[in-house]
DNA sequence: TTGTAGGCGTTATCAA
DNA sequence: TTGATAACGCCTACAA
């Protein structure tokens, strides 16, 4: 039940406090030889310094933050993974909080937490990284904050981003080289960051080839609207030979509306998600979709904090590449 | 920057900061008016005591743990959520560490987290809640526990499971009800704690019918070896009208299997998974499954150890119930 | 290169 | 019913 403290560690190395908290901390100005001493001291003891004690004492808490809402567990199961993998590797610990249903009472939410918890930094994934009011509201506190994904990249603090507009335009350049002509396009919730930057890069690109702007049907990015609306794109009089949802959750239920109306993908009907979500791997035909790096995305904002925290400097925005991954519902339209 | 502390507090409302601290923990011996010059002083200054130091000053740091290692992101997810909600209820907060990669750093890890950031108590989910070593050495340093569905009920700290095997033997029958005579097994991951209750209740019910034991391939709970167990099941001379997976995920590759043999699902083949996952939804047809009440399982965990750190006494298991979800995936047998 | 004193923001103890 | 004061475990500033 005693908890190990600095002071027993310095009584087992013979040495004062500061002695052991200098070594904790990789400060200079002590001796190798002092050192060791401590080191084994430590070690014996199997002494772990007090993280509240640490955040109290110091104007370091070695805490980082990380809030999300709503997105699919996928998403959240990346981004979580990676941020506190670069956490680890630097010696910190990573505070996660979801903010799902808080309502018009998230902005205070995350601001008590923040200061309750102590943590150094905060790292904000779509959709928040989206909204302007608690990114405000950071920034008046002066909370070190990174974005990933948000919407506006000028002003603001540092953003993490992938180019989901190009992305977008090479998912709808691989259709059109495939030979479709008529491609529909799902839409992304419209309070998500990203879903006007992927309908955009699809309209960019069917402009670039010259081709009619296929037809669009709203989706809220769950598999339900994705199946209601590849039912209305599927029972139009001019059938699209191709579909792509803005995210996979959708793709798949365009997939689905496809087996009810009997339709075979990709024989009769190519359909492309956007994400690479778990979803992508599992339906049948697997989905060509997006990569999109969340992990990496993660780790790098993680990494970002941990420069901004130290007071470095920090570019305004770092964008990761995507991948495009060809799978089996996509294919060359049935010749007519 | 600088923090709104208690001594403000005090000083606004006019009373001592031990008064102040007297109504923070609701503890008794305030009088009425007192209070609401305290609570009014709060809330105009939007005061939030800080966590650091009450875990120092205190025996309590108002924080609970969780720990998870590897499983599918929609259980993590899920067990977030509810451990998350339930904490949020009580005004506690949750810390997160995942385990992935630790290796045999294990124990050492988990005990070090638990030392450094001062949670009162630890929720562990499986498989580690199946890790006889880590919850030995919890018990052993006496830190409040509860186990997420481990494997073995008797001693060790208290659980919250739900019965896996009377529920595989329910799905058994179902198939059996539908009028299948030969039903496959694909079996879960060796290392995990329910893989062993399910097919217990497979065999159970087989046996409660009067029905010879089906064929069975041993899978490890990831959707490709699913795929690859479904396919031997499907090669053997006499296949199998019924293939029932331990986990969705398996389930959804059994399916994948039955796509690629050309055998419609559920018309030849009938499909049945475990754990109601996002992608039991998701696959065409979507599959019959058991639904493990995952959130629910995590939010009464997170009250049992509200109850266990405040010293009462909680029941050594707790049994949430469990439901059987009908979908597509299942149906009588062909009539042959 | 090392050590001493003071304080971080709370809760606990004991007195008023 | 209330308050002064000493911890809690560490870091910062300053001294030796």
């Amino acid at each position: 039940m005693a908890r190990t403290t600095i002071d027993h560690v310095a009584a087992a190395a013979g040495v004062s406090i500061k002695t052991v908290s200098r070594d904790l901390n990789e400060e200079p100005g002590v001796r190798g030889e002092t050192r060791t001493k401590v080191r084994e001291a430590i070690a014996r003891l199997s002494y772990r310094p007090s993280l509240p004690a640490r955040s109290l004492a110091g104007r370091r808490s070695s805490l980082l933050g990380l809030i999300y809402e709503n997105p699919s567990a996928s998403y959240v199961f990346d981004v979580q993974d990676g941020a506190m993998a670069r956490c680890r590797d630097a010696g910190l610990r990573l505070f996660i909080q979801s903010c799902n249903g808080l309502g018009d009472r998230l902005v205070e939410e995350v601001l008590a937490m923040v200061e309750q918890t102590h943590v150094d930094g905060l790292i904000v994934t779509p959709p928040l990284s989206a909204r302007a009011d608690l990114i405000a509201a950071l920034e008046a506190k002066g909370v070190p904050t990174i974005r990933l994904a948000p919407d506006v990249l000028e002003g603001g603090p540092p953003a993490i981003v992938m180019d989901d507009e190009a992305a977008a335009r090479a998912m709808t350049e691989h259709l059109v080289d495939l030979g479709h002509r008529r491609i529909g396009f799902v839409a992304g919730h419209p309070g998500h960051p990203s879903s006007r930057l992927r309908i955009d890069g699809w309209r960019a690109a069917l402009a670039d080839a010259g081709l009619e702007e296929g037809p669009v049907e709203q989706g809220y990015n769950d598999l339900a609207s994705g199946l209601a609306a590849g039912q209305r794109l599927l029972a139009a009089a001019e059938r699209p030979t191709a579909i792509f949802a803005s995210n996979d959750d959708m793709a798949a239920g365009v997939v689905q509306a496809a087996h009810q109306a009997g339709l075979a993908v990709p024989g009769r009907l190519s359909v492309a998600g956007f994400d690479d979500s778990q979803i992508a791997a599992i339906v049948w035909p697997p989905l060509t979709t997006i990569r999109q790096p969340s992990r990496d995305m993660a780790f790098a904002a993680a990494g970002l904090l941990i420069d901004l925290v130290r007071g470095q400097e920090v570019p305004g925005v770092t964008e990761l590449p995507f991948a495009l991954v060809a799978r089996g519902s996509t294919a060359a339209p049935a010749a007519s």
